[in-house]
DNA sequence: TAGGCCATCTGGTCCT
DNA sequence: AGGACCAGATGGCCTA
């Protein structure tokens, strides 16, 4: 994976840089040791605990093909989403059916969510759809 | 080639 | 004081 390559480059650079600066430059051995260790720590943060964070969230995402790359903006917009869609579905208790936004039900409109329209599409079942839906919100 | 996305570095702030 | 967290800057990669 090219990042991988690119964070092992980057290991290795910052341990040459790190031990030329400590035999060179006794001063600045406390301040640069301490910026090479706050970097990895950083770099550590951010694979293992956002990133995983990010992972873990994005298998709870359904999408069609199932393993379709999501960035990272993706996945929140489509978490919160979801949340509503599930919020939808409790909100009416039925799980079969599509769900329906609260707002839809109070102002007499309709519209699809993302997910329910992907299902819908999915299974083929054209009768909701015929009935003049105004698309996934 | 421009724009989107990502990894990394960096300095600031807050917390223990 | 040191570590965790955060946001901005930067550069590389990829794709339309």
């Amino acid at each position: 994976m090219e990042t991988f390559t690119n964070y092992q480059f980057h290991e290795e650079t910052w341990e040459q840089l790190c031990s030329v600066t400590f035999q060179n430059s006794a001063e600045t051995v406390p301040s640069t040791k301490q910026r090479c260790q706050a970097n990895a720590r950083e770099r550590d943060r951010t694979q293992n605990s956002v990133n995983t964070a990010f992972n873990a969230l994005r298998l709870l995402i359904p999408t069609e093909p199932p393993d379709r790359k999501l960035s990272k903006i993706e996945i929140l917009r489509l978490a919160g989403s979801y949340i509503t869609h599930l919020d939808n579905q409790l909100y009416t208790g039925n799980m079969e059916q599509p769900c329906i936004q609260k707002s839809d039900i109070e102002y007499k409109s309709t519209s699809l969510c993302t997910f329910c329209w992907s299902t819908l599409k999915k299974d083929k079942t054209t009768s909701l759809v015929n009935k003049e839906l105004q698309g996934p919100y």
